[in-house]
DNA sequence: GGTGTTTCGTTCGGGTCCGAACGAGACGGG
DNA sequence: CCCGTCTCGTTCGGACCCGAACGAAACACC
């Protein structure tokens, strides 16, 4: 049904999302298999009955743990998601990274606190740490100290400019998170993070 | 309350997760707070309310979106951490990364596809991809074409062995899905499935 | 039928990201 | 007091990741 998608005419600029794929050749299978079964008014990412389908006809017989597959997909396409937005709203214009910006606000709540706490906490391995930490404190937001009783742990602390970014910059990012979050009422966020727990505790050496 | 919690004598080895943090010396205030914080029976990754305390002391009398940012932060943790689950358990001992198996992934569910496509349902940059699919070419999964039509355009598909490869591993790869949603009902993964869903779509330009 | 303009994939630089290997420091038993 | 063992943070190699810049191909309009 509906045939007249393709070509990209006046009516959807030149971006070709798969749902408006000019391929008119039917040497992408992409385009084919989108346009014979495209439903009106796509829904974009059409990774859901549609790949189902797909994926029954490969593995034809073998059960497949659909519904599964959904969550995970999901949860992964949405953290993506989420993260570029917020890194390209509000955390580009400041020059940091995601990373960048997790590791701050750790040392930011926590205080002083030595940094393989502060890898956990961001869920990075410390080699990853080690480079982040040097990058920051490069930029005048980060303090590495040794720690007192013991000279093979480092202590990391924020700098007083490191402190001025973050309350200027929390507030911005965090009504970036609501955005996100904007068409969940308080009861679905609520019910969505008891239940991304649950799942990080089932993964997590907890 | 509860004063005991340090040192990690002979009850928890030696790991010092925050919870169990052998800095007696009040130098970390990290293992300050928690000792002071913390309640039986560790919930580890004590980033709820104890967070939300630290912020509003932070920023005292500024509002908080607590609960959109308790469902970002959760989001971002659990993709983070079933991310890391599947690579160590299913992908690693294949050689594979966890983006070089979402793009093996799409290309085996649609078939013979342009590389731009790939890239939005893999939801990496096109620069990206390029280097992904020379990894994955040259380990011979992969093969590139110039398109018929289109000399710009390069179409993307699997080789024998690729196929093999995925019938292979797939099935493992879903029960390792499976075991990661292990302790929701399948109402409530069709209930995460579709609240991130709606958050997914609000962040993308659809 | 040229000549801008747009759209491809690729290249490049800088910044993560990880696991393995490493060296220094702390700690134990003898 | 010394030596094996453990635990730190760092270093290293390889892969990913993005945005910007680039050259080639297709297209637009005259």
């Amino acid at each position: 049904m509906s045939t007249a998608q393709h070509r990209s005419g006046p009516d959807g600029e030149g971006v070709c999302v798969p749902d408006n794929c000019p391929c008119e050749d039917g040497a992408c299978t992409l385009s084919k298999y989108v346009r014979t079964t495209a439903d009106a008014s796509g829904d974009h990412h059409h990774t859901l009955a549609e790949t189902e389908k797909a994926v029954a006809a490969l593995l034809s017989g073998m059960p497949v743990d659909m519904e599964s597959m959904a969550a995970v997909q999901n949860i992964y396409r949405a953290a993506n998601a989420v993260r570029k937005r917020l890194e390209s709203s509000v955390l580009a214009p400041h020059d940091l990274t995601w990373t960048g910006w997790v590791v701050l606000w750790v040392v930011w709540i926590w205080g002083d606190i030595e940094t393989r706490h502060v890898a956990v906490e961001a869920g990075i391995s410390k080699g990853t740490l080690t480079g982040v930490v040097g990058t920051l404190e490069k930029r005048g937001l980060l303090r590495r100290r040794t720690h007192p009783d013991d000279a093979r742990r480092v202590l990391v602390s924020l700098t007083p400019k490191g402190r001025k970014l973050m309350v200027v910059l929390f507030p911005t990012f965090n009504a970036e998170e609501s955005f996100v979050t904007e068409t969940l009422s308080a009861a679905e966020k609520a019910t969505l993070a008891r239940t991304l727990r649950k799942v990080a505790l089932q993964v997590e050496p907890g």
